[in-house]
RNA sequence: GCGCCCGUAGCUCAGUCGGAUAGAGCACCAGAUUCCUAAUCUGGGGGUCAGAGGUUCGAAUCCUCUCGGGCGCGCCA
């Protein structure tokens, strides 16, 4: 709708060539805004504002220049000049009616935008390590990546989702050292747990499940012969130590079975965790693949052959300051490891080298550190440090009864997503985690989200889609039928100022969704919906709409049907369900 | 110390590619239902947009500094 008036103010500069030169590199439909007050009218162009100072005239003198050359139009009723050079559009009924058909012949692809072929979005998100449940942390980037990804697809952009699987590294030691401790203790070999292990109920669980016939149970006093002590300042030592009896005890591949069916565990219950809520990835890439397809040498070559690497006691390094980081920083360590930051980089120049043109992560906020030398090895690499962009995610805080509650996955207290889920359910646990901008800090209000009342804004718009629905069953039961052809024909009858109200903000969803694909900010879609859903209850109260008139109740209907769509498509983006009764 | 994020009503937060009189929910006060679901609606009080400078027709929004809060600054993962 805001092209209509953005084509009209165009189609105006065009017939004043001398105001048209002025506004060459200024985009037009930039200056369209709706307006706060609609005293100002449904649309505001401030381009005299902006084009006062180049051209040397004053704003409202521009304005006046415009407005006289703007043609008439059956989508514009009126045009006003206000303020400090404000043109002020009041659109017609026309125009307004023509969006509800829009909305009723597009349905579902209502405020979807056409199919574009660039840039191709690889959004990752979630990434939690495999060493444990998803927690309710994971669970806000896991339903904001989601809901990003919605709006992106629904912005025509081609999005891919992938989650990063951490499966390299000590910590996957870590975990198999901690399964194989508690699956000892179940073959009464007592051994102290580690302090550095995974401590949580599921170890034990799964300490339980795996198929553990190719290992015998050895005795307490080989396991614990000479192992260094437990303690918090020398955990690492013990940890290793426990690996490596465990190798010793069962082989190399003795040890692998525990690891890798604690890793598959945990992952599957992961993907289930996910799948039921709502996110499901594209592809879930493994760390351990970049070592066993050599792309981390690769990336690494990649590097040496544009000779950014230096060599400096006895390490490998890259020289990350030349892109504005802090310091340089260790691909390979003087031992020959990689470092986390090679797999990274390599990971990333994947991504590019498999046709993505833009990197969406999503991180914990704590996190924040690492983009600039990641976006320093794409560039490094030959790509644009651009490619990549990070949003973060704040930390969420659990609150019950008004207390605060504490989360950690080594401590074995936190809350999981899996239990969010089930106390508050999917539909607010969605809705909750988006609610807010992701750079805001997240206090989730076990006890509000939960309440089947007022207080819940989940279900205050789910409401306003049940009622339609509600009252479509009530048109039922009275008999009577509706005739969404003569509604259309009937819309002048919409003359109420709640009706037009309406119209408006089903006019704003299109607009809305784009905003908030561009921002990355489904918090916009929320408090869209939230006002929509307002507008529609307004409506409900002031005006039946199963009135006798059969013009004036088919044209009713025709617009609350249309309202229905959009909050169905919009919470449809959420990931929240659109009930036709509660 | 350096870097990133944040500071808006009593509380929780929108609004920040600069726009007209700064908004919403909750809480508080006063009302609305013979009628499609009251999980709703209407009205009201409530603000030094942390503070101070600057940029300009115009600043919550951009720049600088100060104060306050969070996070990060490994040849860990």
């Amino acid at each position: 709708m805001k092209q209509i008036v953005a084509e009209l103010v165009q189609t105006a500069l065009a017939g004043l060539p001398e105001l048209a030169e002025t506004a060459a590199d200024l985009a037009i439909e930039s200056t369209i805004e709706r307006t706060r007050d609609a005293s100002h009218g449904d649309f505001a162009s401030n381009v005299a504002m902006r084009l006062a100072k180049p051209a040397r005239r004053s704003p409202r003198d521009i304005a006046a220049s415009i407005v006289e050359a703007l043609g008439d139009s059956p989508e514009v009723d009126k045009v006003e000049i206000a303020g400090p050079g404000f043109i002020n559009f009041y659109l017609s009924p026309a125009a307004f009616h023509a969006e509800l058909e829009s909305i009723h012949s597009q349905g579902e692809a209502y405020g979807r935008q056409p199919a574009k072929a660039a840039p191709k979005i690889l959004l990752e998100f979630v990434s939690a390590n495999p060493t444990g449940p998803l927690h309710v942390g994971h669970g806000r980037g896991a339903a904001f990546g989601d809901t990003v990804g919605n709006l992106l697809e629904a912005a025509g952009y081609p999005v891919a989702r992938e989650y990063y699987v951490n499966d390299a590294g000590r910590q996957m030691d870590i975990l198999g050292a901690s399964v194989w401790v508690r699956w000892l203790s179940d073959h009464g070999v007592n051994v102290d747990f580690p302090k550095g292990g995974y401590r949580g109920d599921y170890i034990r669980d799964i300490a339980k499940e795996i198929d553990t016939s190719s290992l015998s149970a050895p005795d307490a006093a080989a396991v614990n012969e000479d192992l260094p002590a437990n303690g918090d300042d020398n955990k690492d030592e013990y940890v290793d130590a426990l690996v490596a009896r465990a190798k010793a005890l069962h082989g190399d591949d003795g040890f692998d079975t525990v690891r890798q069916q604690s890793l598959d565990s945990i992952l599957d219950d992961i993907k289930d965790d996910l799948a039921d809520f709502g996110v499901v990835f594209d592809t879930w890439y493994s760390e351990k693949s970049l070592t066993t397809n050599n792309l981390i040498d690769a990336a690494i070559d990649v590097l040496k052959e544009r000779d950014v690497l230096y060599e400096k006691d006895g390490a490998t390094w890259f020289p990350s300051t030349d892109y504005g980081d802090d310091k340089d920083r260790v691909v390979v360590r003087d031992n020959g490891m990689k470092t986390y930051f090679a797999s990274d980089i390599a990971y990333h120049f994947d991504k590019r080298e498999r046709g993505y043109e833009l990197l969406i992560d999503v991180l914990g906020a704590d996190h924040h550190g690492y983009v600039t030398r990641v976006r320093a090895g794409l560039a490094a690499m030959g790509y644009e440090a651009d490619d990549l962009e990070v949003e973060f995610i704040q930390f969420v805080t659990l609150y019950r009864g008004g207390e605060q509650m504490q989360m950690s996955t080594r401590s074995g207290e936190f809350d999981t997503l899996r239990q969010l889920r089930a106390e508050v359910g999917n539909d607010a646990a969605r809705f909750y985690y988006v609610m807010r901008s992701n750079d805001q800090h997240l206090d989730f209000d076990l006890d509000i989200a939960t309440s089947q009342s007022n207080d819940n804004p989940v279900f205050y718009i789910q409401y306003a889609h049940a009622r339609v629905a509600s009252v479509l069953r009530q048109l039922e039961e009275k008999s009577l039928q509706w005739d969404a052809a003569n509604g259309r024909e009937q819309l002048d009858q919409l003359t109420e100022p709640q009706e037009r109200s309406l119209m408006t903000s089903l006019s704003r969803y299109p607009e809305v969704v784009e905003l908030a694909a561009n921002n990355r900010a489904p918090q916009t879609l929320v408090h869209y919906l939230r006002d929509l859903a307002n507008d529609f209850h307004t409506y409900y109260n002031a005006h039946a709409f199963l009135v006798d008139d059969a013009a004036l109740r088919d044209a009713r209907l025709y617009l609350i049907v249309a309202t229905r769509t959009v909050i169905a498509n919009g919470l449809g983006i959420l990931g929240v369900s659109a009930p036709e009764k509660m």
